[in-house]
DNA sequence: ACATTAAGTGATT
DNA sequence: AATCACTTAATGT
């Protein structure tokens, strides 16, 4: 279903003969919006390459609620799944999808061994590694830094960049579990915001007005 | 018409 | 900023 040319033009990297193997021993999923993708304490046995879509990392604390931590795009890997996978540990993460999209699973297996064989695939790996390093880095600082309206923009920013628009469809009720805060509480600063002409509140939408 | 879900609000801590 | 205890509004059956 999947041919070497898709392949190529997500991970523009990668030998030509690396793509071969990827073929036969990747197995392809689609998966639909507010899948589940795994949960924290899963056994993490496929390290995942995102081919179409976004995907919701989050954090979550049995007993503290849950926090968003970056979304995942098209030809990234979920790094924390690398270092859960080369430990033979349980996820600790939650990853929801945003979208509607596909993944390639890797066996645990063929990652050491690729990476030893083919350095487009190392630096690849290397260069997601990083990538996820900074966004965990902005991740903190907002969440260090900014007060809840400042992390409510960024929020929202962040979803219309991935969705294309300025029409944000979430409620108000999700935001609060992505930021770990209550429902109330964000939906006064929205009116706050609306007041401001930041954003027009729809019904599960808001349009942000930059 | 009734039940469910999303969002708004005042009062309290 | 969080929680409570509602109310109101929109949607689904």
């Amino acid at each position: 279903m999947i041919k070497s040319m898709n392949w190529k033009e997500i991970f523009p990297d990668f030998e030509p003969p690396l793509l071969l193997e990827m073929e036969h021993f990747a197995v392809i999923n689609n998966f639909a919006e507010d899948d589940v993708l795994i949960d924290i304490g899963e056994p993490v046995v496929f390290v995942p390459l995102l081919l179409e879509g976004y995907v919701k990392i989050i954090r979550e604390d049995k007993n503290d609620g849950e926090h968003l931590l970056y979304y995942l795009e098209k030809g990234a890997v979920c790094a924390l799944s690398i270092s859960c996978c080369f430990d033979h540990k349980k996820s600790e993460i939650k990853a929801i999808a945003e979208t509607s999209g596909r993944v390639a699973k890797i066996p645990i297996g063929k990652m050491d061994e690729w990476m030893a064989r083919f350095s487009g695939f190392r630096n690849f790996v290397l260069q997601s590694y990083n990538r996820r390093l900074q966004e965990m880095l902005v991740a903190i600082d907002s969440l260090a830094f900014l007060n809840l309206e400042e992390r409510i923009v960024k929020y929202l920013r962040d979803k219309k960049q991935i969705n294309n628009s300025r029409f944000i469809e979430t409620t108000h009720q999700e935001m609060a579990a992505d930021l770990n805060t209550s429902r109330v509480v964000v939906s006064r600063l929205l009116k706050k915001m609306e007041a401001d002409k930041k954003i027009k509140i729809n019904r599960k939408s808001i349009e942000f007005l930059d």
